[in-house]
DNA sequence: AGCTAATAATTAATATATTAATAATTAACA
DNA sequence: TGTTAATTATTAATATATTAATTATTAGCT
């Protein structure tokens, strides 16, 4: 079979890694982490949102996102808001400083991004942005969520539990 | 401007937001993490390796890799070895039982890799790769370890100390 | 109404990511 | 040769990922 390094998980995690330093940069000149910034970006589009929506949205899983919400809001850029119909669901809105963050972290972004689109021609990009969209269509079935028929799962044995670095054997 | 959920940097995300859990399923069926299961694959091919080498080809950051590797040894599958010309340098191998792994979880992997390399018809799937493989190559310069020219960085006000988190308002 | 299952956010526990700092070692060079 | 700079792995501190468990609430049904 091919090398491990041109398999696609590793060229898609290897794409990531050259890209995207360059906007961590920036998010980080405004103190942002890049789970933090995602979470404003799609604030930044809807008045108010449901915390699940959310979760789905910046693709930062439901736990993780507990806590990104957490440290935005101790920044007074986000608030949250149980709702009334159903106390189960949470929305959460940006502050108005948190909006206002907004017309400072774009311009930035926005020129890094031109700089990404043009390293590659039209048709370069059009074929990336095509394979990418159809993986992601193709199989969100048991990607997603997991439909419900799993693989028989043996019993993990687990491999390491902790502690203890001696030099070698 | 686009959608932000159209852009490069998630639609890389979400594809493999899509596609790994079904590697990772199986990766656990052998007590396996993600960045193990990376460490071990690149072993299978090397009889020896030097930590640094070892951080590039998994992508597994150095201080990352440091842990991985500990809990990889602690549960008897890879081995520690300084080296003695440059006592810096650091090198990893595959025990016996980490060796043999390989033939358990292989047929697995690969069988998953084929379900998933016959999602995309060819070619669709040579368009993806190959502008994969031009965004990693085109600007390994300034992403990989930053050149040396980065930005003005100005002074990077903190959003969220952490803790306390009230209702709301 | 009352019981049970489903849903949503959260907590818990562990592993990894990220950035900066540290310790040990080696290279460079005055 | 001795002092300083560069390298390499590691530690430290904090944030996030991952999976399972928990809590609160609502839906479904009888």
């Amino acid at each position: 079979m091919q090398d491990f390094g041109d398999s696609l998980p590793m060229l898609l995690y290897r794409a990531l890694h050259v890209v995207m330093p360059r906007f961590r940069a920036i998010f980080a000149e405004f103190g942002l982490t890049e789970p933090q910034w995602r979470v404003l970006r799609v604030l930044w589009q809807h008045e108010e949102i449901a915390f699940r929506e959310l979760a789905e949205a910046t693709l930062v899983p439901a736990p993780s996102l507990v806590g990104v919400v957490d440290r935005l809001h101790a920044g007074g850029l986000v608030e949250r808001r149980r709702s009334e119909s159903d106390r189960r669901n949470v929305y959460v809105r940006a502050t108005s400083t948190g909006h206002a963050l907004e017309a400072e972290v774009m311009p930035a972004v926005e020129a890094a991004y031109r700089e990404l689109r043009a390293m590659l021609d039209d048709e370069r990009w059009g074929g990336l942005v095509d394979g990418l969209k159809l993986l992601a269509a193709t199989n969100t079935t048991s990607g997603d969520d997991a439909g419900d028929d799993e693989r028989p799962r043996t019993v993990p044995r687990r491999h390491g539990a902790n502690t203890s670095r001696g030099a070698s054997s």
